[in-house]
DNA sequence: ACCTGAACACCGTTCAAGT
DNA sequence: ACCTGAACACCGTTCAAGT
């Protein structure tokens, strides 16, 4: 890459990383353009999609996500690991408001750039379902693609301004429907 | 109301039944006005805002729905009820893709033309929580808001193209978490 | 009273013309 | 190679002018 398109390329991210955190997933790509002092079609043509956007601003996050599931495995009983990284994800997402849309439609398109990140972070939760299944924690009749289903879920929910305060308490009522032999009712469990 | 305003008034919801069915709940406004015949103008007097089209396009659908919870609460027992009813409240927001999100944000937003309605169902489906709590059968960390919550979220899922075709599956997931002393392992639950 | 057309300030996409 | 500005076809909102 020539050093100018890099340097727009760096800039472009930097200046998007603040607009998105103003106007969530639905930013306008003009305005994008216009703050980094560059042309709109020099914005397409580094990010021809919106989805190609996300995936460059997301993916340190999406990496460390990954990297932390590995890191619950080694260190945390089946389902405790299952659960905090459940809850990690959903405040993951929350970051950018809005992007949970943005994967949940990745995960049908695989022309998608985010098709791949996405098929990832399922693979990594995936695992973890697995593990707490075959001690028996986690209930046997879902899958990966189900918990990833239920994590988007609920980040959509906990993104919408009137249920955000609420945010906890949902993900103890879904945690408490994956995991097995749960008291289910009257109080919060700790964690 | 003249009779040339009543005329463009219903034959702007006739329209915008068929466009809202075709593009979902984003459907252009100047579109429907274009495909009525009507000036842009117009739609907007009747319609000032996007929600008080939808409030217009879904009160039959609306009452239709709260009408149910009350047949419900007559003829079948408290557990059964909830869950029939929360089954056919899913079922109805995907006939309108996308319309959850408008119910999540009027819920929040007493200026919203669908603040009552939103209200109305919310009200409706705690009343049938309540009788099942009374009982025993559902769980009691969790009211009328979070049972519109989790209905919102599921909608919301379901209307995501990858993963409509689980939504009976979804649908069993969460509502094992609402009741109480269900199998909620290895196979569905016939109801 | 009710309706209309036009003007306004936006949006994402595309592409010929510049350096 | 890479960038730019302008043109295009959209959008929702507003409002003076018509009947």
């Amino acid at each position: 890459m020539r050093t100018d398109a890099q340097k727009n390329y760096s800039r472009l991210l930097e200046v998007a990383r603040v607009v998105v955190e103003e106007h969530g997933v639905d930013a306008s790509m003009r305005e994008i353009a216009r703050r980094a002092d560059v042309g709109l079609a020099t914005l397409f043509r580094h990010f021809p999609t919106r989805e190609a956007l996300f995936e460059a601003l997301l993916h340190m996050n999406l990496e460390a996500l990954i990297q932390q599931a590995a890191e619950l495995e080694a260190s945390s009983p089946p389902d405790q690991a299952l659960v905090s990284w459940f809850r990690e994800g959903v405040a993951f997402t929350h970051t950018y408001s809005g992007v949970c849309a943005l994967f949940a439609s990745a995960h049908a398109d695989p022309n998608s750039a985010l098709y791949a990140p996405c098929t990832a972070l399922r693979s990594a939760g995936a695992k973890l379902l697995l593990r707490a299944q075959a001690e028996g924690t986690a209930r046997k009749d879902m899958d990966g693609v189900d918990l990833f289903a239920l994590m988007s879920a609920l980040s959509w929910l906990v993104g919408q301004p009137g249920f955000a305060s609420r945010g906890d308490h949902f993900v103890h009522l879904i945690t408490s429907a994956i995991l097995t032999n749960q008291p289910n009712n009257d109080s919060k469990i700790a964690i």
